[in-house]
DNA sequence: GATTGCAGGTCCGAAAACGGCGAGCCAGCG
DNA sequence: CGCTGGCTCGCCGTTTTCGGACCTGCAATC
């Protein structure tokens, strides 16, 4: 049984699903990977995992909160969730190279691989996947639109010193 | 959750397995294909359909049970599915051939392709795929071993005018 | 800056391998 | 002859393997 939520944030319109009491997927809706959703999922914002997730993102909009609390749960290849954990343990605020990336994930020299795992991310914001930059600093690309990971470095004010 | 029940049969340990009230496996231990059992699943010999299978299979191997009355609901593809139950239909001490039984399962000339799907029967003796012989009457093979595959036919009676 | 060669994991479609077969052929044997 | 056993070949879903293409990259080079 999926259950998913909608909800609204400064950079669009969003949804969380959730599978047996975790969260499984965070999208905007017009997000590149993002999934259709279909009649058997059942629309429950009050499930609390999804509450929660809601609430936790609304506060991240408004600079009131820097981590996440969640219970996760995303589904991906072994290699997935191991690059998917190390961008979770970017820190608010700090960026990493996808090739420091792939080499915490334990491939070192697997950069690509390591990005194309990123662009599967998918629990955007919650893991921080718009804190993975090219190794010269570029923005290079981003599941929910170049614009949309601009402005959440903005928003954690990582882009101080290089780009702004 | 899958729940499973061991059992012993006088053709040896066998176990079932069940999901959702129904059935979706019957195994001799040693069996080609029989699953090992992993430690999620939960052993639960007082599950209703478990045990009303053991005891409809105990009816069975005393020769005071024919048929099965039994909720099932075998994994597999489309065509395996058709083929299962075609099986399903073969009478108490009646066999049949591949090629007929392909027939039936609505593909003509797939002899060997439900000759696979026979070999890949989920719920054994209960889905009595014992009783799909060769054209030739020959007993091919059984996952079980083509000794338990002649010794239920024995007790059937099916190999009386036959090969005795 | 733009180009190029190289990198590793994943996805997807195509191709080949794999069976609890069956019919046809042929060599042996009474 | 008539029958049997052993072979070969075609059969058909399923599974596995394999080869490209793809991707949120990187570093060296012009």
């Amino acid at each position: 049984m999926i259950r998913y939520a909608r909800f609204s944030t400064p950079l669009g319109a969003a949804f969380a699903t959730a599978v047996g009491g975790a969260l499984t997927g965070i999208h905007f809706d017009d997000e590149k990977y993002a999934p259709a959703i279909p009649a058997e999922w059942r629309e429950d914002p009050g499930h609390a995992p999804l509450a929660e997730c809601a609430r936790q993102l609304a506060d991240y909009f408004e600079g009131k909160r820097q981590c996440f609390d969640l219970p996760l749960a995303p589904e991906g290849t072994e290699f997935q969730q191991r690059v998917w954990r190390e961008i979770a343990r970017i820190p608010y605020g700090e960026t990493l190279t996808y090739a420091e990336l792939a080499t915490r994930a334990g491939a070192p020299g697997a950069a690509r691989a390591a990005g194309a795992a990123t662009g599967r991310n998918p629990l955007t914001i919650v893991v921080p996947c718009h804190r993975v930059l090219g190794s010269d600093g570029s923005l290079t690309g981003y599941a929910g639109g170049i614009g949309r990971k601009t402005r959440l470095l903005e928003i954690e004010g990582a882009l101080a010193g290089t780009l702004v």
